[in-house]
DNA sequence: AGAACATTTGAATAATTGTTCAAGTATTTG
DNA sequence: CAAATACTTGAACAATTATTCAAATGTTCT
């Protein structure tokens, strides 16, 4: 069989009904920008921190190593992505995590690569 | 109290608290580097189609919108991180996810964009 | 062997991003 | 009020990355 006329049975209908069954663009975009606020290890670290413990952050940056502008930096990306809250008690500013389910996610993450293929 | 002295007693001992508990360095990377391959809107949308059906890399591109380089391209990375694996068929290449809770992780990101703060 | 097809690959380019540094705001303390 | 502290912000820079385009590889079919 010519594979114009296989085509016209097979692969288009094929990409098509897959086409019908996936999430829509803004969903998928969503969620790939969700999951790129984990992509960087500064802010996984931050998070893990967290997980443990409501901190400062000069006390954040103390952990992860890094100058306090860094990590402050890394926050407003966190706090846009309503992972963390921040509340200023005088002149420091407390964060805490702000979703129930980070610190699963990444727990999933830290699965993963614990597992050998 | 001096701030000096403040300082000796709570804020080090705070962070050196939170060091202790978090996940070692190469842990936190991995991890990272494992939600970064989902931090990309066409590797979601890649992924998402071979939850549906087992596709090949022109069908792919098809219902991605993209062209069929690009996606290859991005194929590669999916394949370095173990999350598709190809099985060469004739001239073309059947793509399938390769790991059990790829679905289930990017699940979990679609439960947090869909939900309201 | 040669043409057609599916996919991969490498180089180039444009865009995004993380960190640093310097300066800014806000709060407390002497 | 001035100095010190805690944090934020903006600009600049280096590094990474996604896509495109052209060329290469490998497979099938005549």
């Amino acid at each position: 069989m010519s594979e114009e006329i296989k085509n016209s049975l097979t692969t288009s209908s094929n990409a098509e009904y897959v086409k019908g069954k996936i999430p829509d663009d803004g969903t998928i975009t969503a969620v790939a920008e969700f999951f790129k606020v984990f992509g960087d290890p500064t802010r996984a670290k931050i998070m893990s921190c967290l997980a443990v413990r409501d901190l400062f952050v000069n006390e954040i940056a103390e952990v992860v190593g890094m100058s306090v502008s860094a990590v402050s930096h890394q926050l407003r990306v966190l706090r846009a992505a309503k992972l963390v809250k921040a509340s200023k008690l005088g002149k420091e500013v407390k964060y805490c995590l702000d979703d129930n389910h980070v610190m699963q996610i990444i727990e999933s993450g830290i699965t993963h690569v614990n597992e050998e293929h």
